[in-house]
DNA sequence: CGTATTTGACCCTT
DNA sequence: AAGGGTCAAATACG
């Protein structure tokens, strides 16, 4: 539970850093600013929410109530609260103050609602009748095998990025995965088509990530990313600016409080050097040890790694090992 | 020449 | 049936 609030609070500091990089680039675009900054806004407050709820519930009663994460994210409030403050100060102290006023100034106003989408989708049809068995012929003359195509109840987050200010503005800002386009599609009533992407490592890793990007036609400098499926690779070879905070961000606006807690691994994050630390410590091989799984709140070093090497990615598959993916069906 | 994108057809969901 | 998502051949790109 408690790192649930962590992880919300990285979550917002993340994008936060991304506005602070984006800052000479936004600045002349207000609207766009806002809509960083409310996102910001927002996921600082679902963290607060969170933290409240916990605290309140941890000193009220005792019944703490089985969430769905793993068993070794059990640890004391107390040491998280102040290992998370050691966090914070030391990785983001200029920012964080900025943003913690930010935050308060903001708050009343949390207006973006992102993550609203058409979430009723309860039920999944998970056996959609499959008819045709295709016989497993060779025959390609016309109909085509067509395996699994929507799998079934996968959650959607959606979120609005901001267009970049400069180079291609075509193109939807870094999110730190690599995609694959593998689509695009006009789209009823919008003016600018919408684009499928998938992740780039969907062979090696079975990872099943997609997103699809639509650009407002109110604004078309703000793109909706729609993402779906788990990343089971964990790569970051193009980063720009950071993790998927896209999904991260919509997980706290709507309180969806279990997918993200699977894909983060949170107690080794708080690991990270309290106090002693002073910043560039564990640059050389320490990063190399995080990147499996919770590389998140060292971002910037992660980044500054790998962004010197570009995407070659058949020289590092024995590096992604496909994580804990405990299930050895394998088609 | 291998990999990524484009694009129309195909198929699934509503 | 319409609209949306995906496939895969063709093409572009490095």
């Amino acid at each position: 539970m408690m790192e649930e609030v962590i992880n919300s609070i990285r979550r917002a500091c993340v994008l936060a850093q991304n506005l602070e990089q984006d800052l000479p680039n936004l600045a002349n675009q207000p609207a766009m600013m806002s809509l960083s900054i409310d996102q910001i806004t927002e996921a600082f407050s679902g963290a607060k929410e969170k933290m409240l709820q916990f605290s309140r519930q941890n000193q009220t009663s005792d019944e703490s109530p089985p969430t769905l994460v793993h068993e070794t994210t059990q640890l004391q409030p107390q040491m998280d609260a102040t290992l998370m403050q050691e966090w914070l100060r030391s990785s983001h102290a200029l920012t964080m103050d900025q943003l913690f006023q930010m935050h308060q100034f903001h708050a009343a106003r949390s207006t973006l609602q992102i993550g609203e989408m058409g979430g009723r989708d309860g039920e999944d049809n998970f056996e959609r009748n499959k008819g045709p068995e295709e016989m497993q012929g060779i025959n390609e003359s016309s109909s085509r095998p067509r395996r699994r195509s929507r799998e079934a109840n996968q959650e959607k987050r959606k979120v609005m990025v901001p267009a970049p200010q400069f180079g291609n503005t075509e193109m939807p800002p870094e999110d730190g995965f690599t995609w694959r386009k593998y689509g695009q599609k006009e789209i009823l009533g919008s003016k600018f088509p919408r684009s499928y992407y998938r992740c780039t490592h969907q062979k090696l890793y079975e990872c099943q990530a997609k997103k699809q990007v639509q650009r407002l036609d109110q604004n078309p400098n703000i793109f909706e990313v729609t993402y779906r499926g788990d990343h089971t690779c964990h790569m970051s070879s193009t980063a720009l600016s950071s993790v998927p905070l896209q999904q991260l961000l919509v997980d706290i606006t709507q309180n969806n409080s279990n997918t993200i807690s699977s894909q983060l691994s949170p107690t080794m994050n708080l690991s990270l050097h309290p106090g002693g630390g002073s910043g560039t410590a564990a640059s050389s091989g320490g990063a190399s040890a995080s990147r499996f799984g919770g590389d998140y709140p060292v971002v910037d070093m992660a980044d500054a790694m790998f962004n010197s090497r570009s995407s070659s990615n058949n020289s590092m598959e024995f590096l992604f090992s496909p994580e804990d993916k405990s299930d050895p069906k394998i088609e």
